[in-house]
DNA sequence: ATTATTTTTTAGGCATCCCTAATTTCTATT
DNA sequence: AATAGAAATTAGGGATGCCTAAAAAATAAT
């Protein structure tokens, strides 16, 4: 069954808001992830359940059905999957690759997620550490570890990371930590949790607690 | 100024008809190409004449001004630098990248088009042998020579193909054939117009004149 | 329990881009 | 110049996906 370019963001934003923990996804917390009004999503929302994409009472608001979950998710997996593309590929800054992304990730084409992630090598998480769902459905572990949660030396390789601010992506850059990067631990100061790092050989600065925090690890 | 993804297929495709040497583009022969109906274009025709992408008289036809042609090339140079995406590096075949490039050639970024291009070597020619416009504007020389051309004793490199049904790609591949293979003539032979080629060292297959008329080489 | 507030739904509209079925206007012949 | 055929246009519609404004229903607060 096909589905429009609408529909698909639709489904998406369902996901995401599940995901978020949302014991109950309502109509007007949809229409405001989409940037839309409650009543225009009303007539959607009867598309989608008319398709059995979702289920809808107003009790217990929207929620995907299989099919629907295997939409979104495939929406999500192709979104990732190009923000990694976007990132390593194209060089493209970690602040732009989601909107841009957000425009590939409708591209329809059957083989299309599974040969960008063949090309990619099969990456895990995107450049925010979100997990990439694999082809099946399945999705690697969430990475809850950042870089302040590594013992002192411990090693570890950076995987995603939470601030995308222009400051921070500078400070990256400065300190050449990018995706894939190694980072050994070599010393946390108990005054105020900052801690000093060995990136390849000879480089270590010392990092703020607040830094750390933000680097996603595995 | 923003354009739909409709104005782009029509900018692009009267673009293609006044490549392929049409004297006068009228509504029926656009609207023939774009796969709607006359009546249909023009309203579009109008919308675009308005916003000076085109001009239009009924004598002389459609035009595009030079806003116009330079929104169509950026979309001919992305299609095509996809194709090569699509085709080296995710490996599709040879038929299936147009379609699929169709789709990711509406992608809007200012940076895109350059950092693929980059990305891929800075390509002259997709795998069909057309010439990629540089971001300037400017168009690689059209290869017209094709492998038939090649004198016995000179070398070439394979640049694109004109042929992309099944029997013949599958031949191509057989032979060890793709973009960027280094032919040498080796035999000529009269009779028929076929020729003895060398592909690689050890590799001298003979192959039929219509065959060498579909290669295009520079 | 009765307001007040929020959420959902209806009703009527608008822009985009396509359609069919008539015309009208060209163009090319005779 | 008359006319057959082709091309362009008008008129009226339809689907999609959004809107505002108002009404109805559900939930929360007093």
């Amino acid at each position: 069954m096909a589905y429009s370019l609408s529909e698909e963001n639709y489904l998406k934003e369902i996901y995401h808001l599940s995901q978020d923990g949302a014991r109950k996804i309502s109509l007007t917390a949809l229409s405001e992830r989409l940037g839309i009004k409650a009543a225009s999503a009303v007539d959607m929302i009867r598309k989608l359940s008319a398709k059995r994409f979702i289920t809808y009472e107003k009790s217990k608001g929207v929620k995907l059905t299989t099919a629907g979950a295997k939409v979104a998710l495939s929406i999500v997996r192709s979104h990732r999957l190009w923000e990694v593309f976007l990132l390593e590929k194209l060089k493209y800054s970690w602040d732009t690759v989601h909107g841009i992304a957000e425009q590939m990730e409708h591209i329809k084409d059957p083989e299309l997620a599974d040969r960008l992630d063949e090309f990619l090598g099969r990456p895990d998480y995107d450049p925010h550490g979100d997990p990439i769902p694999k082809s099946d459905g399945r999705m690697p572990r969430i990475p809850k570890t950042t870089l302040s949660d590594v013992a002192v030396g411990a090693a570890c390789v950076v995987v995603g990371i939470k601030d995308t601010s222009p400051a921070y992506l500078q400070y990256l850059k400065k300190l050449g930590i990018s995706i894939g990067t190694r980072i050994r631990v070599s010393e946390r100061i108990e005054y105020d949790g900052s801690m000093v790092i060995e990136i390849g050989k000879g480089n270590r600065p010392n990092v703020s607690k607040q830094f750390a925090e933000s680097v996603l690890v595995d």
